[in-house]
DNA sequence: ATTATATATTGCAATATTACGATAATATTT
DNA sequence: AAATATTATCGTAATATTGCAATATATAAT
């Protein structure tokens, strides 16, 4: 007990739901959100701009590398995350399906 | 110490982390495909299609009242459940800004 | 080599989530 | 009114997540 049964579900509502896992805390969105603002990707900065421990935040920067989201280089002594433009897409891609296929005609 | 630090992210950040939240499950990205595929939205069945107890189910269809994704009213002595259009596209224009608004020329 | 700086890992405590049996509440039917 | 059917709530156990201090690892600069 406790833990999701993750083998009655298909595989595609398992995939959808572990996305939606790593954006399903505000830290990880906002990580995400500040890679993509950046012009350059040296994001050594992330735990005075986001505010929690630097271990934190790199436990919450694996999350997010777990899907696959995050590009790393060490460039010099920083390491530079850059957000994956392909995996980025296919993610979006999965999310617009979810919302698209909705029928219409219900109450 | 293991609560989210809500009060550090901005109100985006924490809607878009609630929403996803409850998609980060994939019982309750079963129970949203079902009652969407539905031409009716009778929908006592979830128990045997989901294949979780009827209390888990009833649980997770609170989460998803939550954030108000489901118009429910009684029909008779099954509970009606319908997924709510305006706030499908409101969750749906949220994930497409979130994921539209990523820089391109990074690495 | 030693020091400084940046990121990762470990260990642990606090909190949250998941799941279900038991039971309550609500409505329909007989 | 009693029986039946459906959904909600309570209580609880198992598991997962969150966060940080302490420590380890890795590279850069001196």
């Amino acid at each position: 007990m406790g833990a999701t049964k993750t083998y009655i579900f298909s595989t595609k509502q398992n995939e959808l739901a572990k996305i939606a896992k790593v954006l399903a805390h505000p830290a990880r969105v906002a990580i995400l959100e500040y890679i993509s603002k950046q012009d350059a990707c040296i994001c050594t900065d992330l735990v005075d701009i986001i505010g929690l421990s630097q271990p934190t935040i790199s436990q919450h920067l694996n999350e997010i590398k777990k899907i696959g989201l995050l590009k790393g280089t060490f460039e010099g002594k920083n390491l530079c995350y850059c957000i994956d433009q392909e995996r980025w897409k296919e993610l979006q891609d999965t999310f617009h399906l979810f919302f698209s296929n909705i029928n219409r005609n219900c109450c």
